[in-house]
DNA sequence: TCTGGGGTCCTCAGTCAA
DNA sequence: TCTGTTGACTGAGGACCC
């Protein structure tokens, strides 16, 4: 265990929530969630003004209206939060070359393998520069979290949320950990929660206090000596910048039971060739293909099977999965289903037989369903455009904007832009000509500053000076929202 | 009210080969 | 040849994380 708080734990703070309030200035101050918004959505972040009204990540969408009806409701722009990650993660490398994201929101950095800290006061001040920085290149703001080791770091930078910073000094550790609940620590979810309430152990002092032999008698090994370690706050994980993957997997939830075995069978198909694209595109191969099918009920199954080589070839991957589906009941009806690929390999080794169904098939399949990346059913038909809330938009007139809402034919938008005032709102017959999807504006405007001129509400916006992203990278962003809503109510409507 | 999507890791049971 | 042990592999499911 090193001596010095040189681990920093960097968590952004409500991280999609705020890029929306960042981008859409009538949004900021208030209550914002982002997630799926079809009847099966649930939260992926909600602002902090939103979680004052009990509203957390992973709440079914429907239980989140009822709390907070007045909130805007939008569909998350991955595209978009990925362009804003890179720049955090471009400002972390420049401290390290240690540096293990964890997600798009978060990650680790080692300051004193970047030499970039030695002591607490050294680790103190990158820190304060470090979030100075992203303000400064992103807009929005991250807490973080130092100390000696990841666990206390992750720790650390909770309790800094939002918008602070908190180093635990070395020597100082287990006192802090004793009073906690041990669902503070890495790994006890609401079971092992349970699990060890059920035995009396609701503290991590008690969890220190129960010894080792009676954790791994409760937990098992792994998580019983992984537990007890943590419990002395001892975590010796080093930071690793590089993670290979070990599956990759596509799902989807429907909107619908779908009870129909043919329909069934037809979406396992379009998920396998959707989860060989992802495959593909990361130029890896695999050879465990991985049906999981969730019923009606909510019960969840899986069935594997493993091949004698891995593959990347869509056909084989289908039979796979439509191999796997026959050993499935599914009357009653299945709410999701997901194929994946593991056992990867950046090879192929196809068995000729293998190779040569998968030819056939191959010439069978529908070119159309292995190009498109939404499914069937949201896409939007001929000639429809979709107007998902929260997405970037442009007028020939009135400039750039977002979308608050759509349905019954209209569009309302709000044409505001980033480092505009609050904008006006205007509404247009959703196949107005005038009205094209447009390329998300860069939080901060790039220098030179174009934002010299401010943005008259209403009037043209500067999108096309700085865009950020290019048109590939936007239209990625719209297909990978396929399934927002039809309407959504934004504030004020 | 009714539970996403994309992952990782662990456990346990069964099978098979050395 | 038979038996027991061990380890690798496979398949299913659960817990957890963001």
């Amino acid at each position: 265990m090193r001596t010095a708080p040189t681990i920093l734990h960097l968590d952004m703070d409500a991280f999609f929530a705020s890029v929306e309030q960042a981008s859409k200035p009538s949004l900021r101050g208030k209550a914002v969630v982002v997630g799926g918004l079809g009847p099966r959505g649930v939260v992926a972040t909600a602002s902090y003004e939103a979680r004052v009204f009990g509203v957390h990540s992973a709440m079914p969408m429907g239980q989140a209206r009822r709390l907070a009806p007045n909130a805007a409701y939008l569909v998350p722009r991955f595209e978009l939060y990925r362009t804003i990650s890179e720049q955090v993660m471009r400002l972390l490398r420049a401290l390290s070359p240690l540096v293990e994201p964890l997600s798009l929101d978060e990650a680790f950095v080692d300051l004193e393998a970047g030499g970039a800290a030695w002591d607490a006061t050294s680790a103190r001040l990158a820190g304060e520069k470090l979030r100075a920085d992203i303000r400064a290149v992103t807009g929005i703001t991250g807490s973080v979290g130092l100390a000696a080791s990841k666990m206390l770091a992750k720790i650390a930078s909770e309790e800094a949320k939002p918008d602070g910073l908190v180093l635990i000094p070395p020597g100082t550790e287990r006192a802090k950990l004793e009073p906690m609940s041990v669902r503070t620590l890495p790994g006890v979810g609401p079971a092992t929660g349970d699990h060890l309430r059920r035995a009396g152990i609701t503290t991590v002092g008690e969890l220190a206090e129960a010894g080792e032999d009676e954790l791994v008698r409760l937990l098992g090994k792994a998580h019983g000596h992984a537990l007890y370690a943590m419990a002395l706050a001892r975590d010796e994980r080093p930071v690793v910048a590089e993670r290979e993957t070990k599956s990759v997997s596509v799902e989807d939830t429907y909107d619908i039971d779908i009870h129909d075995r043919t329909r069934v069978g037809m979406e396992v198909r379009r998920l396998a060739d959707r989860c060989v694209r992802r495959l593909r595109g990361s130029g890896l191969s695999g050879r465990t293909i991985v049906l999981k099918v969730r019923r009606y009920d909510f019960s969840t199954l899986t069935r594997s099977e493993t091949l004698r080589g891995p593959t990347d070839d869509p056909a084989v991957v289908r039979e796979a999965a439509a191999r796997l589906l026959d050993l499935v009941d599914t009357t009653g009806g299945v709410r999701l289903l997901g194929v994946g690929v593991t056992g990867l390999a950046d090879y192929t080794q196809e068995d000729l037989f293998a190779q040569a169904a998968g030819d056939r098939a191959a010439e069978i399949a529908d070119d159309s369903e292995t190009t498109a990346e939404p499914a069937a059913e949201q896409r939007p038909a001929p000639g429809e455009r979709r107007w998902p809330a929260g997405h970037d938009v442009r007028h020939t007139e009135h400039g750039h904007g977002w979308v608050q809402g759509s349905g019954l034919g209209r569009v309302t938008v709000r044409f505001e832009t980033p480092y505009s005032g609050t904008g006006r709102v205007r509404t247009f017959p959703v196949d107005d000509p005038d009205l094209t999807p447009a390329d998300p504006l860069p939080l901060v405007p790039p220098v030179p500053m174009v934002a010299a001129v401010p943005c008259r509400p209403g009037g043209p916006g500067p999108a096309s000076e700085i865009h950020g992203a290019s048109g590939a990278a936007a239209d990625a962003a719209w297909a990978d929202t396929g399934s927002g809503a039809e309407v959504e109510t934004g504030p004020g409507t």
